[in-house]
RNA sequence: GGGGCGGUAGCUCAAUUGGUUUAGAGUACCGGCCUGUCACGCCGGUGGUUGCGGGUUCGAGUCCCGUCCGCCUCGCCA
């Protein structure tokens, strides 16, 4: 075939017994027995066994050959005795009985050891990425993401999708996370900015009379990490929409997605149309706005049913304008105290005072903190909410807060007592999000989500309106208790446009400046449009079961935002500085 | 920026309450032996600023303070 091989290390079987080929790859392990020498050669495909008979030239080459040195080797294809066949490989029936031997490649001792299993640490590994990536999970996982990457473009062109380029030195946009920013030597002093996501460029192509985009975006935030979230970068299937409602949009995208989870898992993917909560449900049924529906628990309102009591707990809450949620769990009522108590600890963990119970016992008076201090009829009517066994837990205070807590114990609980539905991905929707909604510190309103999305019921809603009751055809998909994404139906008319942003406090001259593609271009004739952005490397992540997002990334940086390969981030030249007019000033204490 | 966990041979880990440990083991590496292994085996050897700096103590891998790095998390993520 060439120079280096004939055939990849997985093909040869026993039907290739005589033929002389080469094969190429690296040592992936060698065992010397003193005179006859093994070496499992192994690429990309596979692996197959080399024998060197002693006494060849051959067989002194590769006495020297230590693992991880790359070999191309000629030999003959023989069969294996039934005594020595490997069932473990795929070419365990044969061998490669050496001729000749080529090292394509030496190496020096290894910072880690490449054919294990064994843990290590992700400091070396993130160093010596590329021996990392030879070994057997990291390599599927890349695979894995280009496969999935292939589908989705695959499905999406199917669809009547274009794939477009936009962009990648572009401008600072205000609101959202902090920007990467670029300095220009031509324009010293100036600074172009990475995207944040191809927002704008999309719809400028909806403007543009393209009526299906899609692309693989790389978007830029300098934002913190999180297991589920690389520094700095990462991949959105960013797709939108010309002349759609919201049910077109998501009627393409549970295609797509139910299709890419079918075909890259054995799990059982909910069924289009995916459920729809609005956002109001979701929170007040599951205390989050990502909800996991694979916990068959439910957060349900109790406070009208207890607002005559005299427990404490609930009297201080309900008083101050507060409220009481309640979780009934099933077969709880035999958990110990300690149990309960650790509830309470990690409610307290989350910035909550604690969780507090009535149990239900079988055949028993009801228990629980919560017991002693509630009356005969609420009693009855707690007990209706579950069955004998079970018990409810609560979480009272200002509504907000006692949804959130709810949320994360429901979590907890489904997880601690093993109810989350294994082998299942779970998806919803989450729709009707508010436009606006008030900062907590100084009240002023703002934007909840994206501010180019259309405030249902339009230019009137806006204007007649409280701002904190106008709903946005804003919605987020959901998997498995993961946001893959927001998208929206976006707003293409400027005077709605200029009145949203300014009831959030922008005035038109800001919006024009800020905006001025966008703004200018949906005065020339735009469509109505929407769209959404799924994020690559967490659907990559559900679909390899990785917990850790840097698991389906080739290189990605530490939770610093280092990329401890290559050594970024790094001082540049003084030279490079100067011609960018740049003076670094770095306060004293940060200096390293 | 806050909180939590971690950092001991190249790698993965151990080392009782602060003390007979010259900081050990496996693996890797080096040398010797071995012609059918497939985690080859056997014998021997090299390899350590216990992340770094300071402190407490008769004595610190172990306790305290600071600092750096890694992971998780809160803030942050239109």
């Amino acid at each position: 075939m060439n120079r280096y091989l004939d055939v990849d290390c997985s093909k040869l079987t026993i039907a290739d017994v005589g033929r002389t080929v080469r094969i190429a790859g690296w040592v992936h392990k060698k065992r010397d027995m003193g005179g006859i020498i093994f070496i499992d050669l192994r690429d990309h495909y596979g692996m197959t066994q080399a024998v060197f008979a002693p006494g060849t030239e051959a067989a002194e080459i590769v006495e020297s050959a230590r693992s991880e040195w790359v070999l191309s080797v000629r030999g003959e294809v023989v069969a294996r005795d039934e005594a020595n066949r490997n069932p473990n490989l795929s070419t365990g029936d044969i061998e490669l009985k050496a001729l000749e031997v080529e090292v394509l490649g030496k190496s020096d001792v290894l910072p880690m050891q490449v054919a294990t299993d064994e843990d290590i640490s992700e400091t070396v590994r993130l160093k010596y990425r590329f021996l990392d990536l030879r070994r057997t999970n990291p390599h599927r996982n890349i695979i894995l993401r280009s496969q999935i990457i292939s589908s989705l473009r695959r499905r999406m062109t199917e669809l009547g999708f274009h794939e477009f380029q936009t962009p990648i030195l572009t401008s600072s946009s205000p609101e959202g996370a902090r920007d990467y920013l670029v300095p220009s030597r031509v324009h010293p002093g100036k600074f172009y900015a990475l995207p944040q996501a191809p927002q704008q460029f999309k719809q400028l192509l909806m403007v543009s009379g393209f009526p299906r985009y899609f692309q693989i975006a790389p978007c830029f935030r300098d934002e913190d990490a999180r297991a589920d979230r690389s520094p700095g970068e990462f991949y959105q299937l960013d797709m939108e929409m010309a002349f759609v409602e919201q049910e077109d949009v998501f009627e393409v995208i549970e295609n797509v997605l139910h299709g890419v989870y079918t075909e890259f898992s054995d799990r059982k993917v909910t069924e289009p149309p995916f459920p729809r909560l609005t956002y109001a449900e979701s929170m007040s049924r599951y205390g989050s706005d990502k909800p996991d529906l694979r916990i068959p628990l439910e957060i349900v309102d109790v406070t009208e049913q207890v607002s005559g009591t005299e427990f404490k707990v609930f009297r201080g809450a309900i008083d101050s304008g507060g409220v009481v949620r309640a979780i009934a769990v099933d077969g709880i009522a035999s958990r110990s105290r300690k149990f309960f108590d650790g509830l309470t600890s990690f409610i307290q963990g989350e910035g909550g005072k604690g969780v507090a119970y009535v149990l239900f016992p079988e055949g028993e008076e009801p228990k629980g903190s919560a017991a002693k201090f509630l009356s005969e009829s609420e009693l009855e009517f707690l007990a209706s909410m579950t069955s004998p066994g079970g018990g409810v837990l609560f979480l009272s205070g200002p509504e907000k807060e006692a949804v959130r807590f709810a949320g994360r114990l429901r979590e907890e609980v489904g997880s601690q007592l093993d109810m989350i539905e294994q082998g299942t991905f779970k998806f919803c929707w989450i729709a009707d999000y508010p436009m606006y909604e008030a900062d907590e510190e100084t009240g002023a309103i703002e934007f909840s989500h994206n501010p180019f999305s259309m405030p249902q019921g339009g230019l009137e809603a806006l204007e007649n309106k409280d701002p904190l009751d106008i709903l946005a055809y804003q919605y987020d998909i959901v998997c498995n208790g993961v946001e893959l994404s927001s998208g929206a139906i976006r707003n293409h008319r400027p005077e709605i446009m200029y009145k949203a942003f300014e009831i959030a406090g922008y005035s038109r001259e800001e919006v024009d400046e800020r905006f001025r593609g966008m703004i200018q271009a949906f005065k020339f004739g735009a469509p109505p449009h929407g769209g959404l952005a799924p994020g690559v490397d967490r659907i990559v992540m559900q679909l390899a079961d990785e917990p850790n997002i840097r698991e389906v990334i080739a290189f990605p940086m530490t939770a610093k935002a280092e990329d401890l390969l290559m050594n970024a981030p790094a001082p540049v030249t003084d030279v490079q500085l100067d011609e960018l007019c740049i003076n670094i000033n770095v306060p004293e204490d940060e200096q390293s």
